[in-house]
DNA sequence: TATATAATTTAGGCATGCCTAAATTAGTTT
DNA sequence: AAACTAATTTAGGCATGCCTAAATTATATA
């Protein structure tokens, strides 16, 4: 059996991976808030598992066991995620950290009862897409909603998941995956964008744009 | 936080100084499938947290404290068993094993709304008593099925949840809690027992008697 | 090319929670 | 009461997975 360390790396190794191919010992100790000492300890580790590909001072990628094994703990996490929202209402702001501890110890038979209860979903609450029991996963086109122009409309894809008051904060003006707005206006300098969320006009800063992603971006009618 | 060992340790000292007040190292080794050695470490480590009583040699109690935390991880283990099997489905011999990993790490958050999708119960699937919030448990009065006599009736109260075959076996003629039955014949020098039930005519064991648990019986009628 | 800086690895430690083997204590038998 | 047996405890080890501090390697800068 594999250790909840083991499975968390792997998990993470797999989403720096995306973004960026190799994943450097730093930056992942710091994506798991772990020193990078220890990050170099099970690295080692998962290379004699051949879970990773590692060279000393070179980075780190899965190999495709360890890719599997990462696909299907983001499997678990995100039906759970669905799975709490839906069935037991629990705040999109908390599933993720209760899936957080579920992920490593649901079994497949509860996991896929929970499958088929949703429907056999693709996304989870946070517009993530949930891998198939195969671990094939079909990504969304999306773009961040920092690359939006004034008068663009769009629909939101996807939102960061892992905090808590960010999620708050989004769902206080209906911002959710599905939700669609108009851009009235980014305002210059790196400024926040105002739009327009079913004719409620909510202002949404740098920082905060950064964890949006949407797509269906069309321009402005009057062009 | 404390630790799942923790959590296992105090669970079973709870249960098995129900049936037999101090316990003894070697008992508690034995249930928690450990060696003896072990569980006297950890019951020095639960005495410095105040959990337990203790002095050596002399077998091991819960405190007021230790007492609570016991209840609380015996309440989400038999919420947990009546939320699989009713709202997911899982066989009642498997929801044992399921909630055994999801007991240490469900939060409190999620155990109300289980708690509340259910109605608030009282007993797990196999009959045992859920406590409620405060730790208070309300045990239901029930004998061990070997004490029943030739043509008495009852209606089954409780049966071990830890053997999944025999849980299995027990199922395949439909004694569950609440299923009445009447004993047809005792065989003699320990025998089996006959039993009817809904009709149909059923041979158990001993040594499965012995895991059935009963209330409202009743004497023959043609006494 | 030499050096400074940043990233990474090595070395040594600590807490958990398990193990085996040896020593001790309790309880029973003669 | 002495001796034996069974239960328990002590002592010493191991794996996991984290830590800090020191040493090393890579990379950028002068």
């Amino acid at each position: 059996m594999l250790t909840h360390a083991v499975e968390d790396y792997l998990k993470s190794i797999y989403k720096l991976q995306e973004k960026g191919g190799k994943v450097s010992t730093g930056i992942l100790a710091e994506y798991l808030d772990v020193k990078p000492a220890s990050a170099t300890g099970m690295i080692k580790k998962l290379k004699t598992m051949k879970l990773v590909r590692y060279e000393r001072y070179r980075g780190v990628t899965l190999t495709a066991a360890g890719r599997a094994i990462a696909l299907e703990i983001i499997r678990h996490h995100r039906l759970l995620e669905l799975y709490l929202f839906k069935a037991l209402g629990v705040p999109w702001d908390g599933v993720h950290e209760e899936a957080e501890k579920l992920e490593h110890v649901i079994s497949e038979d509860v996991e896929a009862r929970m499958d088929e209860f949703l429907g056999y979903p693709t996304a989870d609450p946070h517009g993530a897409p949930i891998p198939d029991k195969n671990g094939v996963v079909t990504e969304i086109a999306s773009v961040p909603m920092t690359d939006l122009q004034d008068g663009q409309s769009c629909v939101v894809a996807e939102v960061s998941d892992n905090d808590s008051a960010l999620l708050r904060h989004l769902g206080s003006f209906n911002l959710y995956p599905g939700t669609a707005f108009r851009v009235i206006e980014v305002a210059p300098f790196e400024g926040p964008f105002t739009i327009d969320i079913a004719g409620q006009q909510v202002v949404i800063g740098r920082e905060v744009a950064k964890h949006i992603f949407v797509d269906q971006v069309q321009d402005p009618d009057n062009v």
